[in-house]
DNA sequence: CCTGGTTCCATGCGATGCAAGATACCTGGT
DNA sequence: ACCAGGTATCTTGCATCGCATGGAACCAGG
């Protein structure tokens, strides 16, 4: 996909990230702290949710601001310092609140999705 | 769910809806036309995807706007006559183009909320 | 006439992804 | 010492979308 795609399927896929890239994020920092180029390269190896720097930085802020994680510089062997991401309590609880209520949601579009069994045709 | 609820997971779901209801919209009419307020309702009866009319007419505007539906005036036995809508041939392919890339959005968002397994701690 | 149910629509707000650009640090070659 | 390239962070302005709120029109019954 390269910049500046403008298919229908480009912009379907951006509005899909909608909200969901926010927890995906969360998820992200589940086992450990990362940083921000960090959790860049592991959305761009899921495929689907590969997003740019413009997008994460200012979520990053966002979680930030919301008290979701809290951050920490830390020197690198080779590069500028990194800032690490790492959940708060607040910020698990939203990431296990998003886990319950993501399964509802993702069933009900597949049902759209999927024909409805109109076994009898029409009964009315 | 009462209006004004302003918890976490109300705003969680409301941006889970973006960019999806507009194609569940679509797959209602994919048998037969509809309107407004049945497709309103049969999103209320999926649970996950109830909305409000102040967000279904807006989307049905759009899709007209983009000719992804065609709209026909049919008299009712009760009631102001209604406005029919109906899938055109860019709304069948687009309806067609989200189901081909749903599948792969919501694997991804799946595996990253399910545990990713960091077999081997830190390789790096 | 007037109340209630049904159906349609418009306006303004808040939240979010994105392209483009800016800044700073470190390493290596000349 | 100097400069180019990669790494890493962040900001700004724009477009899109869901939603609360409110309004308008049609029909039936008292």
């Amino acid at each position: 996909m390269e910049p500046g795609d403008s298919t229908k399927q480009a912009r379907a896929a951006a509005q899909l990230r909608k909200g969901v890239l926010e927890y995906c994020v969360l998820a992200l920092m589940r086992d450990r702290p990362r940083y921000g180029v960090e959790l860049l390269q592991a959305l761009e190896a899921s495929g689907a949710l590969a997003t740019s720097q413009g997008t994460v930085y200012p979520l990053l802020s966002r979680l930030r601001r919301d008290d979701l994680v809290t951050t920490t510089w830390q020197e690198s062997a080779s590069g500028p310092p990194r800032r690490y991401y790492a959940l708060t309590d607040s910020g698990r609880a939203a990431l296990e609140e998003f886990t319950r209520i993501w399964p509802g949601f993702r069933d009900a579009v597949d049902a759209f999705l999927t024909t409805p069994p109109p076994t009898t045709g029409d009964l009315a």
